[in-house]
DNA sequence: CTTTTATACATAAGAATATTATGTATATTT
DNA sequence: AAATATACATAATATTCTTATGTATAAAAG
C-alpha cells in the first residue's frame, strides 16, 4: 500500500469515501483513482482491494452490478444505504483518530 | 487497542515519540500515560505492548535497564541514537500519512 | 507481427499487527 | 479476606495487507 504501515486499515474508510463521491465505481478504477489523487504515494493493491469489496458487499455496505464495456468485464459498486451510514461513521473514526494521534505526538499542543 | 482499526499500525510510532519525550519509560507507565492523554480513548494492550518493545529492542531501537522498586520488577525502556532516528522518521510518515488521507477524504480542498 | 503494457477480475500463501485469554507475582485498597 | 492495581510475559486467534500467481481482452511498442 505504502512505505507506512500506518494505511493499514484505512482501506475500507478510503473505499468507502470514494464511492460516496463518485456514486459508483469499478475496482481497477478504485485503484486508479488512489494513485492519481495521492500522486503515486498511495498504490491500493488488488490483493488487498477485491477482498476488501467482497467483504463490504458481503456485509450489506455494498451493492455491485456487473457490465461488459469493450468485451471486458466490469463489476460496479456502489453505496447502500447501510453503506452510506458507515461512511459517515468511518469518516468521524478518522478524525478522531488524526486527534487522539496529534494529541500523543504534539501533546504541548490541545488541538480543540 | 480502540474501537477503530485505523490504530493498527500506529502503536511504534506512540511508543517512540513517547520515549523520546520522556527519556526513559517502563511498559505499565506507557499504558497508563497514553490512557491519561488521551482520556481513556486508546488503551494499549499489554498482548500488544509487550512484545513491541521487545521487537524494537531487538532491532536495536531501545536500550533496556531492569531496576526493582518496591520489591516489583520494572523494565526501563529508552531510545538509543538509531532509535532517535527511527522517531523522527516516524513522525514525519504520520504527517505524510495525515495530509495524505485528507486528500482522499477531502479532495476538494488541497491541504499545503 | 509479436511482445509488452494496460485493463479487469480473482484467490492463495505468508507476513505483520493486534486482540483475547491466560499465567506469574507483589502491593494496595475495599 | 477478596478485589483491584502494579508489572511483567506469552500463546492462540483474528484481521489486514503483501506478494505471487492465474485468467482474459485490448492497446501500444518494438
Amino acid at each position: 500500500m505504502a512505505n507506512s504501515k500506518l494505511y493499514k486499515g484505512s482501506l475500507v474508510t478510503i473505499i468507502l469515501k470514494l464511492l460516496n463521491e463518485s456514486d459508483k465505481m469499478y475496482g481497477y478504477e478504485i485503484t486508479q483513482k488512489v494513485k492519481a489523487l495521492t500522486k503515486g504515494e498511495l498504490k491500493i493493491t488488488e490483493g488487498a482491494l477485491y477482498p476488501a469489496l467482497h467483504k463490504l458487499e458481503a456485509e450489506g455496505l455494498l451493492e455491485v452490478e456487473v457490465r461488459k464495456v469493450d468485451n471486458r468485464l466490469r463489476k460496479y459498486y456502489k453505496l447502500t444505504e447501510k453503506g452510506n451510514k458507515e461512511t459517515v461513521s468511518k469518516l468521524q473514526e478518522l478524525q478522531e483518530y488524526i486527534k487522539t494521534m496529534q494529541v500523543l505526538v504534539n501533546p504541548k499542543l490541545i488541538i480543540e
